[in-house]
DNA sequence: TAGTGGCAC
DNA sequence: TCCTAGTGCCACTAA
């Protein structure tokens, strides 16, 4: 066996912990009022590190104080930084303690940083034939990884811990380890306060050492270069990289006073240990220490026991005596379902439950001919999530007849936890145990390894789901909600896996290439606004923008957060005559958010087996009953201004020869504000297909038959429309659109008169919701208004503006997803290839081969609109075009 | 984790 | 007197 050493950069992992806790802080003190965050948090480190390395020698490495040689080499080396806090400095003498308890050594040394006692341990454990394991929550070690030396650098929480190998290195970052300090050479680090090259960051850095290989060779070959703002910048700064080069180059030959064979690592002290917690008051240590709690004690005695078969390649055959209905559950402990891995499964028919953690079962005949059956039916918790999961092992999972998670999200759209435990508790239902009560939480989460205790729980949940059926199916009949259930969201459920299955193509070199470029522009601004504000800052924190602008540049103040200066939008562009940084922020932030949220953000969900995206549609959260999506969320890609919308070019068909296809409604919140509230009016406007935001200006201003409407007049009218979708208050109207208080109120009286069957129903809709607590869509889709009573007079306005809101909002959301079934069974008739690829609330976007976007232009838009039939007509736009930017 | 800001419909 | 237009998701900072 090789043997093993464990070193730990005791500063850095500390400061992790304490942060990763701070929020608790007010909970962990102990009796002395000392705080324990940190050192509570190290300790959870410590087991999960010492568990999984298994260390014959370890060594914690600490700071010895401020000056080192890096300071003698420069001054400002870690200046500027802010104190460490003392909640946190108190509990670093108390740290060593339970260092020393769990018998280990720690070591700190004059001039040196805990880096390069570290550096110097490794190398000379490298050469004792050692494999070494560093943990810390610096980057910059991974300059120390080696064919010898793991870099595990702690991630969320402390637990958590990412490995660097020099493979891993490589690939995140496209060099080698030891090529780290010419990329920090080169840009600098604000934390550590070194400057590198001016203009050069991170993705610069990198370009040039994979160019160049180093620092040096860059600078021997700087002739080479084609004149550039960089190449003048590199030249003008070469004494910097040199100079910062050395400062983030770990020393490896640190005149340390220990050697590998001081550092014997045996194991803990337990007496020491025990005394330790008791003094910090750590009640969850101790019990693990005196073995009280045993994993099995997780299964509360209180849950009915059930009965359960362990399911094999031997009894395989039982499955098939199942019949009737069946309760089906796959666990797949991430909540993304279309990467987590399998725990296991569990199957069952009301009486005889079966379980295993093999998934591959799945695929055997018996349960693939039952879980593929048109005959049986299956009922789970999320469909769409074992539609996508089954998929990926290569089974359709069909006939699907009861979703506990879709129908108790329809009985009452709060309740829609995505725990099956949790949601069972609601429905005053306790047999079986929350997801968080048998797996853990937060980083301590985990699937048990015991079979007894996973199994247990699988097995209670299918129970679960197939004794809370018929209950709930009533409670839908009750509410007339069973023709939405079974019509509208349960086939819609199958529709938004197939759309997530498909996934969407994504230009990677495209969008990686207006990465680059946003990158540059990005450090151009920065420069020009740290000349302009006569410091560098960071741009991105609103506290640090606010000093600058409103103490150092003394701008006017108009608008305060709870935190401090506003420095939102809005606000922004009234300062923008008063000094010109303001616009190049106005910029940056456009620009910076392109580049992280849409760039840099859609990079990473791109999955590498096929270059495309597969977002998930959440069909059980909103309150109104649109879908949502995450991971990525497609529904707020760029495209009011044309920069951003620029990303839509990197949306393309998944095939040569295929076109993106667009349909969207126009105007359908309007129409269906027209359907619902009969406003005579406001119909006929729709009726004879009038251009609407005109049609309310001619009306509320009061204009002529012959008058022409103007620009500004149409788009005050605009705002008034939107203002009463969205649930009406003067005060909003006047910000929005900029005119007083007064004449917002005004325009709210005028449009009430002209549109009397509006003013109507918005009374009508409020005083139902009062009455009955809860409003309802055109399918009778219902959102309870527990607040609508409220004594508060800020609550109770705003349920009374979503009282007005949902219906609308709600009714178009329902009127989409019979649409979107209608079309999905419509290009299964038509045998055409085309596939539906998205949803953004108002809009359905396809992929298709060219030869069918002729058939596509007349079907989609004829689907769309004789979805439902109202009082108003519906209407459908569509484009197409090689890319979605170009389907405009 | 809370707060701020910003993108969509 | 208060605050103030509906529904979302995500990045980033600061602690």
């Amino acid at each position: 066996m090789t043997k093993q050493l464990l070193l730990i950069d005791g500063n850095s992992v500390a400061f992790r912990a304490f942060f990763a806790l701070h929020s608790q802080l007010g909970k962990f003190t102990n009796q002395n009022g000392l705080h324990t965050t940190a050192i509570y948090g190290f300790n959870l480190m410590l087991d999960h590190i010492l568990k999984e390395v298994q260390p014959d020698a370890a060594l914690v490495a600490f700071d010895a104080g401020k000056t080192t040689f890096r300071t003698e080499m420069y001054d400002d080396y870690k200046g500027g930084r802010d104190k460490t806090p003392p909640e946190l400095s108190e509990q670093m003498p108390y740290l060593k303690e339970l260092i020393k308890a769990y018998g280990m050594h720690s070591y700190e040394l004059a001039n040196y940083e805990a880096d390069d006692i570290i550096g110097t341990l490794a190398l000379q454990a490298g050469e004792q034939g050692f494999q070494t394991t560093i943990v810390t929550g610096d980057r910059d070690l991974t300059q120390l990884s080696s064919e010898t030396t793991t870099v595990s650098v702690t991630h969320k929480g402390v637990t958590e811990v990412e490995h660097y190998t020099p493979e891993h290195v490589l690939e995140k970052l496209g060099i080698s380890p030891s090529q780290i300090v010419d990329m920090k050479g080169l840009m600098g680090d604000t934390s550590d306060n070194y400057p590198g090259v001016t203009k050069v960051g991170e993705k610069t850095a990198i370009k040039l050492i994979k160019q160049f290989g180093s620092m040096e060779n860059l600078y021997e070959h700087i002739d080479d270069l084609k004149p550039s703002k960089m190449k003048e910048h590199l030249i003008e700064d070469r004494d910097n990289a040199f100079m910062s080069k050395k400062l983030a180059q770990i020393n490896c030959q640190a005149p340390i006073e220990v050697t590998i064979n001081d550092i014997d690592y045996t194991g803990p002290q337990t007496d020491e240990l025990i005394k330790f917690y008791q003094e910090m008051n750590f009640q969850s240590f101790l019990n693990k220490l005196s073995g009280s709690q045993t994993e099995l004690d997780l299964t509360d005695p209180e849950i009915k026991q059930i009965e359960f078969t362990c399911l094999d390649k031997t009894n395989l055959g039982q499955i098939q005596t199942l019949e009737g209905s069946v309760s089906f559950y796959l666990e797949m402990p991430d909540a993304n379902y279309h990467t987590s891995e399998f725990a296991g499964f569990s199957i069952g028919d009301g009486h005889r439950w079966f379980v295993s953690r093999d998934v591959e079962l799945l695929t055997s005949a018996p349960v693939r001919q039952l879980l593929e059956s048109d005959t049986v039916k299956k009922d789970v918790f999320n469909a769409k999530a074992m539609t996508v999961g089954l998929n990926r092992l290569g089974i359709t999972l069909r006939h699907v007849d009861f979703d506990l998670l879709l129908v108790s999200y329809l009985l009452n759209t709060n309740e829609n936890s995505n725990d099956l435990g949790v949601l069972a508790r609601e429905h005053s239902y306790f047999d079986v145990d929350t997801d968080e009560a048998v797996y853990g939480k937060g980083a301590k989460r985990a699937i048990p390894d015991v079979d007894q205790v996973l199994f247990a729980h699988l097995a209670t949940k299918t129970r679960a789901i197939a004794e809370l059926k018929p209950q709930l199916i009533q409670k839908l009949n009750e509410n007339e909600q069973i023709d939405l259930y079974t019509d509208i969201e349960l086939p819609l459920s199958d529709v938004l896996a197939q759309m997530e299955i498909t996934g969407v193509k994504v230009d990677v070199e495209r969008l990686k290439a207006m990465g680059s470029k946003l990158i540059e522009r990005l450090s151009e601004l920065e420069q020009t606004i740290y000349q302009e504000a006569g410091e560098s800052f960071n741009i991105n924190s609103p506290k640090q923008l606010g000093e600058i602008l409103f103490e150092k540049m003394k701008l006017p103040v108009i608008k305060k957060t709870k935190t401090g200066y506003s420095t939102a939008v809005d606000v922004l562009e009234k300062l923008r005559d008063q000094a010109p940084i303001v616009d190049n922020i106005l910029l940056y932030r456009q620009i910076s958010k392109l580049q992280s949220t849409y760039i840099e953000g859609l990079l990473k969900v791109v999955h590498s087996t096929d270059q495309k995206i597969h977002t998930r549609y959440l069909q059980t959260l909103t309150q109104t009953g649109r879908l949502s999506s995450v991971d990525p969320n497609l529904q707020n890609i760029p495209i009011r201004l044309e920069e951003g919308r620029k990303i839509r070019q990197a949306f393309v068909p998944s095939h040569e020869d295929w076109e993106i296809f667009s349909s969207d409604y126009s105007q359908i919140e309007l129409r269906v504000l027209a359907h619902v509230t009969g406003d005579h009016n406001l119909q006929e406007a729709f009726i004879e297909d009038q251009d609407i935001h005109a049609s309310t200006a001619r009306r509320i201003f009061k204009l002529g038959p012959d008058e022409e409407v103007d620009r500004n007049l149409r788009r005050q009218a605009k705002a008034v429309n939107f203002g009463i979708v969205y649930g009406i208050s003067d005060y909003g109207l006047s910000q929005n659109i900029g005119i007083s208080r007064k004449q917002a109120k005004q325009f709210i009286e005028t449009y009430f008169e002209e549109f009397p069957g509006v003013k109507k129903y918005i009374d009508e809709i409020v005083e139902s919701a009062h009455k009955r607590g809860y409003v309802e869509t055109l399918t009778h889709r219902r959102r309870y208004l527990p607040e609508i009573n409220a004594k508060n007079f800020n609550q109770r306005s705003f349920a009374e503006r979503t009282a007005m809101n949902t219906p609308i909002q709600g009714s178009a959301a329902d009127i989409i997803k019979i649409a979107m079934i209608q079309m999905n069974q419509a290009l299964a008739t038509h045998h055409l290839k085309a596939k539906m690829l998205l949803q953004i609330h108002d809009e359905l976007v396809f992929e298709a081969p060219s030869e069918e976007i002729p058939v596509l232009e007349k079907l989609v838009p004829k689907v769309m609109d004789s979805a439902v039939s109202l009082d108003v007509p519906l209407k459908v736009e569509s484009a197409h075009g090689k890319t979605w930017y170009e389907a405009k």
